[in-house]
DNA sequence: ATGGGACTAGATAGATTGTTCTAGTTATTT
DNA sequence: AAATAACTAGAACAATCTATCTAGTCCCAT
């Protein structure tokens, strides 16, 4: 009844590890199952396809994004700028680690996959919109209601997109300079953003924000 | 002697095309052949191995790159700044084509690659540099001098990491509103920042700008 | 016109892939 | 003690992968 053994576990994480580093593809099953010291009955006792390891793996990287930014994590640190930053600090720790628990750098698999897995799409929209969720609402607690949503929504988005390229590019190169400077830049942008507000809003000589942004989308599609 | 047919160059363009869209180890050399109407005869006259391809496919980029944010391509504008967007636009049109010629969201593809392929990795390190240095030199037209050096290099890393970050989402969820969102984003905080320089050089109390570059990689490594 | 280099064609090899299958062990329940 | 369910073991299979091989066609220079 209950579960005996904890190899569902070993695989998942193993699955994690080798699918950041190599790619779904690259990263084949019999690597996993070596990695994890277990065999290829177990791996399909617990897991029909492969496809549903990588499920399980973003699964449960959610909770873990949930609570990477929470204030029991960094009690002392009351500004929601600077805990978001020491969150993605942590991020930065498993990066060097080549551990990818947070799946964040994933839309790499997701760009692989996309076409042809349905369902691991769906799985990587899920953590998108986790990791979104989770920056929004801290930018939210600095903002103290002075800037609206849908700015604070597209900034979250910004913020997310300059993280997975630093993190891809860290790995990449096996350098985690890359990611520290892109991020140490991020992190003077963002903190010096909030007194431009009102000038950003209407930069470009709009007025009503919702309209702003369709001509702005506009100026891309116009090159 | 002289080459006599188009098919090296229809066999770059359906594999830059299958590796962006599928990564390179789902993009199979049969997959490409049959894309580029060639045969295998053909593919390995050209190239000696598939790694040999990818090789091609950024030596190609690179040339586009450096064209993509001249004056010659956007004539009218004059504001180094725009110019820079303006071009990214352009690559917004690629994306919406499924099309990479410009190789730039391929970092996925270093992070799935560089283990096991030096050479690609180099190459990708170079096409990196290419990217980093066009986005700098734009950025320092714009500073007149009065920004140092080295906060326009990680200005300019921050930058490719988004729009790769971007592409990215883009592409896995087949929408370009992500895309859109948070260009959108770094167009604001990227024009708003000139004129809060000063400001953050010296946001955390240090004055000597390397020196505090120093101490800022400090904070991510003490969390 | 002919020799030679550039290129094409497609069958085939050899390795690797994800998955299945049968037979087993271990622990828990009755 | 026997039965049942949870789990493990690893050989084997079919499909797919990259790359090779031989035999050709086409075009230009001599």
């Amino acid at each position: 009844m209950a579960e005996r053994s904890n190899t569902r576990e070993r695989l998942i994480r193993a699955a994690s590890e080798l699918f950041w580093a190599e790619g779904y593809n690259r990263a084949g099953v019999n690597a996993i199952i070596r990695r994890a010291e277990a065999t290829s009955g177990s791996f399909y006792h617990f897991f029909p396809t492969k496809e549903d390891l990588l499920l399980a793996v973003l699964a449960r990287a959610e909770g873990r994004i949930k609570r990477l930014f929470s204030p029991t994590e960094f009690g002392k640190i009351i500004d929601p700028t600077e805990r978001l930053f020491a969150g993605l600090g942590v991020l930065r720790q498993e990066l060097g680690r080549g551990a990818a628990e947070f799946c964040f750098p994933m839309a790499a698999l997701s760009a692989e996959l996309s076409d042809t897995h349905p369902r691991i799409r769906d799985g990587m929209a899920s953590v998108l919109r986790v990791w979104v969720r989770a920056i929004q609402s801290l930018l939210e607690e600095g903002a103290n209601g002075i800037r609206n949503e849908r700015d604070l929504k597209t900034e979250a988005h910004l913020i997310f997109a300059a993280v997975e390229g630093a993190a891809l590019q860290a790995q990449a190169f096996q350098n985690l300079d890359l990611f520290d400077e892109s991020l140490i830049r991020l992190h003077v942008l963002v903190r010096s953003q909030p007194d431009d507000a009102e000038f950003s809003e209407g930069f470009k000589g709009e007025f009503e924000p919702p309209v702003q942004q369709e001509n702005a989308t506009q100026d891309w599609r116009s090159w």
